[in-house]
DNA sequence: CCCTGATTGTTAGTACACTAACGATCGCGG
DNA sequence: CCGCGATCGTTAGTGTACTAACAATCAGGG
């Protein structure tokens, strides 16, 4: 399958499932962006949604609760905190910990956006009809 | 649909489409670093495997072809050039353009890691079975 | 009680991604 | 042929993402 009879017909770029993926991607970021304006990033509302789900909780932890590797989720958590979202303290118990709160400003503003986060699911897969979101979605968690 | 009923148990972030796709994308970058080592990253590789393709190009269609602002095309173009798999010069015939052309490295590159990308597309699918993955891709594309 | 190994967080470095602002150029209509 | 809008590329700035190296701290065993 290599040289002689499809060299790279046999491969094209535009129907490999990561670069769909990441056109997808693109096109939820853009619906994201439209719904949320400069108000919070997608992953700063993610980060800051399950931070408010959580309560107080380790820097550490938020990060492993979104899929945030540590480095990222500093950077998340601090544009949190510069935006009055969040705040953090050092663990009593545990010096190496660092505890996020959800500040009273971050709760209301989950309160406040969760509808425009509902609608940009929606309007994510709005191209589906009812039936093929469900098989959409389920086939999409298997390849997490 | 506000305060009294079902206050944030509505919101459930893991189930949100935009976040499963990240994660399922994060998946899908690990599994092509494997592969590629430091050879090239998904993105270089969509770029060069397309200008391979297309020959020599703009690198603002190039660009468009792979679905890359004109920023981001730059950065990615600018790489492949500094690795040797590709070169730039400017179009004769209309000084705003810059053509890309891949080099004899670049070609040889491609076939190369063909097989290796055909792998990665492989392995992201694999949870799913054989008809999943067709209806998968189906919906997917809709979804772009 | 010290030693060692694991955990937590920070920093530096590379590579996307997108916006906005800008300069150079092209092409078309008047 | 002049001007003006559209196109192409570059730069700067912000925000992900991930690796690697590091410092501080904690926990458990000898």
């Amino acid at each position: 399958m290599s040289a002689a009879l499809a060299p790279e017909a046999a491969y094209r770029l535009e129907e490999q499932v990561g670069f769909i993926l990441r056109q997808v991607n693109q096109r939820h970021a853009g619906l994201f962006a439209a719904a949320f304006g400069d108000d919070l990033t997608a992953m700063q509302w993610a980060a800051l949604a399950k931070l408010v789900e959580l309560g107080d909780c380790t820097q550490n932890l938020l990060g492993r609760h979104v899929s945030m590797d540590v480095a990222t989720v500093k950077g998340v958590v601090e544009r949190l905190v510069r935006r009055g979202y969040a705040t953090t303290r050092q663990d009593p118990d545990d010096r190496r910990r660092l505890i996020v709160s959800p500040s009273p400003a971050g709760r209301a503003t989950v309160a406040d956006h969760l509808g425009r986060a509902l609608d940009v699911t929606r309007a994510t897969l709005a191209p589906l009809g009812a039936d093929e979101q469900a098989i959409f979605l389920t086939l999409l968690r298997k390849l997490r």
